[in-house]
DNA sequence: TTGTACGCGTTATCAG
DNA sequence: CTGATAACGCGTACAA
C-alpha cells in the first residue's frame, strides 16, 4: 500500500517517521502536582480549584486557574474515577450498529450521555451468544457505571446469567427487552399492538389477505408475528389459512421470499415485513414483476427508517419509536446511575407512517 | 409515562424500586487483595497470576486461578491503564454516525480494535468547530491511547489547533482527511481520480452532458469537484459551462436539487452526485417526472452505500473505499499507539460499482 | 518463589 | 483558608 506521486494535486509523501520516539516522555500531561509547584500551593488546593469548592482565597483561586489555563491541564478521569468509585462510562451493547434503526437510537443515546456527562463504549455483540457474553465482560473490565442492551436478540438465558454475574450492581437498562432482575429496567414498544393496526390498515383499504414476511426468530419478531395472527383471526382467519414466510434480516431474503409469495401465493393483497430492510428487498422484487403498488400490492415495514423514505413508491412502515425509546432508555440509565427513581419497565406505543404504499 | 394494563400479553408493572440503595456497598467489585487474603498469598502474587508472569509456584498458581475463577474476578482496566500508563481506550471522532459511510466505518473499526484489546469511544462530534473541539478535550480527559478522525469536516484550523494542543503525544489517525502535524497519519481515497473516471465512464456510455450535484464545501467535496471539471474540461467542455448544483447532504435537498435540473437544464444526459443520499433524493425526482433511467438519465452517486442497491433501478456509485479506509485506519492507528511503524499517508483508489443506472 | 513498599493521578478527611 | 496524609486498584522494582 505505497504509493507515491502526484495524484490530483494531493501530494503523496512517505515518511517512515520515527514518531517522537525519545521526546515523548519529556512532556507528560500535567498533574495536580505539577500545577501546585508551579503555584507554590498544594495539591489538594489546586484539586479544590478544578472542581469549584468553596473555602479558597479568590486570589490564589485566580493565581491556580491561570496555572490551569496555561498550561491547559486536563483532569484524568479514569484517575479520577478510581477514588469516585465511577468511571462515567456507560456501555451500550448492541448486535450491529449497521442497521439503521439502531444507528438512529445509538446516535441520540449517545449525544445524551455526553450532555450528562458520560461516554458511551459501543460494542457491537454479534448475534451469537458467546460474543454477547465477550461483551458482558469487557464492559466489567471497564467498570461502566451502567448499561443499556439494545435489541430483543438479547433476550436469552445466557445474556441474562452474564448479567447477574458480572452486572448485578449497577443499573441495566433493556430497549426492547426485558430481564426479570432486580436492577434491570426495560422499555418497550408495543410491536404486537402496531401489527394488529398494520392488519386492521390494510383491511381497511380492502387489502384483506395479508402476508407476514420477515425474520421469526427474535423475541421482538415474535410480538410483530402474535400481532399479526391476532388481528388476522379476528377477521375471521383460521392461524393455519395465514401466510408467513421465514426469511433473514436482509434485502436479499426479502427479495427472495417476496419471488417466492409471488409465485405461491396469487391471492396476497399485502404484505407486512417485519423489518424496513427487508420490505425494501420486497419492493425490488415487486419492481421487476411489475406490481403496481399500491394497487395491486400493499406494502408495510417496520422500524420506520430511512429505507421506506427513500423507497419509490415510499412505503409505509411501523414506527416502533427507536428514537423515544432511546432517549427514555438513556434518561432511565442515567437517573437510575444517578441515584433517581424509575419505573421499572415502560412501554412506549408505535405509530404507523402512512405513504403510498398503502 | 406511566401504563398499566395487559398489553398483547405483555404485563406492564410499576415498581418504584428502592434499588438496592443499602445492599449495593456489602458486594463491591473484588480486588486482588482480596483474592490475595483468601488465597493466603500477597496481592503481588495475585498480580503476577493475573498476567501469566513466570515464577510462581505451580500449586500457588491454581490455587489462585480457582479463587480467581470462583469469585469470578475482573480486574479493574482503569486502575490498570494508572498505572501502565495506557487506557486501551480509542477515541472515534465523526460528525454524524447516522451517516451511512460512517456507520460501515465504525462497524469495522471497532470490531478490530476490540479484537486487539482496545475499546472504541465514539463521539458525534456534529459539524461545528465548537463542538470538534469539546471532543477532543473530551478525550483528552479520557487519556485514549491514541484517536480516529473520520471525515474531511474535520480538516480545519480549530481542530487541527486542538489536537496539537491537546493530542501531540498520541497518535492521531485522520481517515479522509490530512493535518501536517508529527503525529497525524492519513488514509486518503482518490475521489478525485473517481470522479474523472465516473465522467469517463458516463462519456464512453454516451452520456457526455453531465451535471454535478450534491455539497460543496468540504475537503472531501471540493476533490470531487475537481475531479469533475478536470475531466469534463478533458473533454472539451469549458469550466463556466459545467451545471454544478449546490446542496446539503440529504434525501431531501437531492430531491430539489434534481428537480431543479429537470426544470433549469434539460440538455442534461447524466448527473453525478457527490454522495449516494442525495443521488437517492435525486432517484425520487426522476421517478416522479417519469424519466427513464438510464436511457433518458444517466446517474451516479458516490459512497457505495446500501441507497444504491436500494435504489429501483439500483444506481451505479463510486465505491470510495470506506471499509478498507476503515481497516487500514484502525490497523495503522493500532500500530502506531504500540509502536510500530507506518508510512504516514497513504491512499486508497476508488471503484466504480456499476448498476442499473449507467 | 514470594512479600514489601511504592507510585500512578486524583479526591476526601482531618488537622492546623 | 490550606496542607499533610490516606485511599482507590493495580503493577513492579527490590528485597527476602
Amino acid at each position: 500500500m505505497k504509493i507515491t506521486g502526484n495524484i490530483c494535486d494531493i501530494k503523496i509523501q512517505e515518511i517512515e517517521d520515527p514518531l517522537m520516539k525519545i521526546s515523548s516522555r519529556e512532556e507528560m500531561n500535567m498533574t495536580i502536582y505539577d500545577i501546585a509547584k508551579l503555584a507554590g500551593v498544594s495539591a489538594s488546593t489546586v484539586s479544590r480549584v478544578i472542581n469549584n469548592k468553596a473555602g479558597i482565597k479568590e486570589s490564589t483561586r485566580q493565581k491556580v486557574k491561570a496555572l490551569l489555563k496555561e498550561y491547559n491541564y486536563t483532569p484524568d478521569e479514569n484517575a479520577r474515577g478510581l477514588v469516585n468509585k465511577n468511571t462515567k462510562l456507560i456501555g451500550i451493547m448492541l448486535a450491529d450498529i449497521r442497521s439503521a434503526h439502531h444507528t438512529d437510537l445509538t446516535y441520540v443515546v449517545e449525544k445524551y450521555l455526553r450532555q450528562k456527562g458520560y461516554c458511551g463504549i459501543i460494542l457491537n455483540a454479534g448475534s451469537e451468544t458467546e460474543e454477547m457474553e465477550e461483551a458482558v465482560r469487557l464492559l466489567e473490565k471497564r467498570r461502566v457505571d451502567g448499561m443499556l442492551v439494545v435489541g430483543s436478540v438479547f433476550q436469552n438465558e445466557r445474556v441474562k446469567n452474564a448479567i447477574s454475574e458480572h452486572f448485578s450492581k449497577i443499573p441495566v437498562v433493556f430497549a426492547n427487552g426485558e430481564f426479570d432482575l432486580p436492577n434491570v429496567y426495560s422499555v418497550l414498544v408495543d410491536e404486537c399492538g402496531g401489527v394488529e393496526r398494520c392488519v386492521d390498515l390494510l383491511v381497511q383499504k380492502q387489502k384483506g389477505n395479508i402476508a407476514f414476511i420477515g425474520t421469526l426468530n427474535s423475541p421482538s419478531s415474535q410480538a410483530k408475528l402474535k400481532g399479526f395472527k391476532r388481528a388476522m383471526t379476528r377477521y375471521g382467519k383460521s392461524e393455519e389459512s395465514l401466510v408467513i414466510l421465514d426469511g433473514q434480516p436482509s434485502k436479499e431474503s426479502g427479495y427472495q421470499m417476496t419471488q417466492k409469495l409471488l409465485e405461491q401465493y396469487s391471492e396476497i393483497q399485502g404484505v407486512i415485513y417485519s423489518e424496513d430492510l427487508i420490505a425494501a428487498g420486497g419492493m425490488r422484487a415487486f419492481w421487476e414483476a411489475g406490481v403496481k403498488i399500491p394497487d395491486e400490492m400493499a406494502i408495510i415495514g417496520i422500524d420506520n427508517t430511512i429505507y421506506g423514505e427513500l423507497s419509490c413508491p415510499q412505503f409505509t412502515s411501523l414506527d416502533n419509536k427507536m428514537t423515544d425509546m432511546a432517549s427514555e432508555a438513556a434518561r432511565i440509565l442515567v437517573d437510575a446511575v444517578e441515584g433517581r427513581k424509575n419505573p421499572r419497565k415502560i412501554m412506549l406505543f408505535s405509530d404507523i407512517i402512512e405513504r403510498e404504499s398503502t
